[in-house]
DNA sequence: AGGATCAAACAAGGAGTTCC
DNA sequence: GGAACTCCTTGTTTGATCCT
């Protein structure tokens, strides 16, 4: 399922043809993902590591796990009865401790964690639409402004956007103004109730806590391991991709959950379309 | 507690080899 | 000749350990 949408080789160019086959390279860079090991302790029986470290970086560099990513969106939203283009977004943030330094990495005193934050934007399917990974130093309205610059281009369709309660009930509530103006895109906060304390399950919003948390499973994501943003995005975009070819291909690597019902998703348009 | 030192890990790039 | 690959070097940061 993946490899066609890896970029082909120029046969006309010559060269040294391909010693490890993509599936080996890839099974190496989804070992590194989901063992969250470092790449020098690959086992012998996959790809050398730096041959697919090598491969991981310059598919990153120039787009491949990106438009491999979007690729499989869009057939799963299709297989899932859905158009393509999706029409809201849900949008939250995580913080990921790191430990090795690199770029981007900053103190988040809210959650007391160094480290980088994951802003994610996703569908009301849980799939990612945009992934921007920044210092954990950034407030949540300034990350929030990163992942949405631009949505309009690339999801035409999305008007509406659901953000948790935190990211407008501020004084500087600049962000509503802000994406209606620049991005046309409208802002609808989900409340929280203030009386209960702790996690809560709340509408719409747990389907982006439930993303988190496929991330989650993959050890390499428990903690950010790499220097570079762009690799940290990448991950994520690999972590997808593999959730999403084993969902297509029949395997369920995450289990959609118990909410996930004929019931609860009837529920969940009602919710939608008011 | 603070400094010195060492090793591990990641990033990045270069040199050299291989093979069509 | 060009691309993929291997091997090597350098830079940087951090954690572990030892010493004072």
């Amino acid at each position: 399922m993946i490899e066609p949408l890896l970029p082909e080789r120029d046969p006309r160019r010559g060269g040294r043809p391909l010693k490890f086959p993509r599936r080996l390279i890839v099974d190496t860079v989804l070992y590194v993902l989901v063992s969250g090991c470092a790449w020098r302790l690959v086992p012998h029986d996959l790809a050398p590591w730096d041959a697919a470290y090598r491969w991981f970086r310059a598919w990153t560099a120039d787009g491949t796990w990106d438009r491999v990513h979007d690729a499989l969106r869009d057939r799963v939203r299709v297989a899932d009865g859905r158009d393509p283009q999706p029409s809201a977004a849900v949008l939250d943030s995580q913080s990921a401790r790191s430990h090795q330094g690199g770029q981007a990495i900053g103190y988040d005193a809210g959650k007391r964690v160094r480290g980088r934050k994951r802003h994610l934007l996703v569908d009301t399917c849980g799939l990612v639409l945009r992934a921007v990974v920044h210092s954990a130093s950034v407030q949540d309205r300034a990350g929030a402004k990163l992942v949405l610059a631009g949505v309009r281009e690339l999801f035409p369709q999305v008007g509406l956007v659901w953000v948790d309660g935190g990211y407008v009930n501020v004084i500087d509530a600049g962000l509503v103004g802000w994406a209606a103006e620049h991005e046309g895109l409208e802002i609808v906060a989900v409340p929280r109730n203030a009386d209960v304390k702790g996690f809560q399950v709340l509408p719409r919003r747990w389907v982006v806590e439930r993303t988190f948390s496929w991330l989650g499973r993959c050890r390499r994501l428990a903690r950010d391991y790499e220097r570079k943003t762009a690799h940290a995005e990448a991950m994520i975009k690999v972590a997808m991709i593999r959730l999403m070819a084993a969902r297509l291909a029949g395997e369920e690597i995450e289990p959609h959950g118990p909410i996930e019902t004929e019931a609860a998703r009837r529920l969940a348009d009602d919710l939608m379309n008011e």
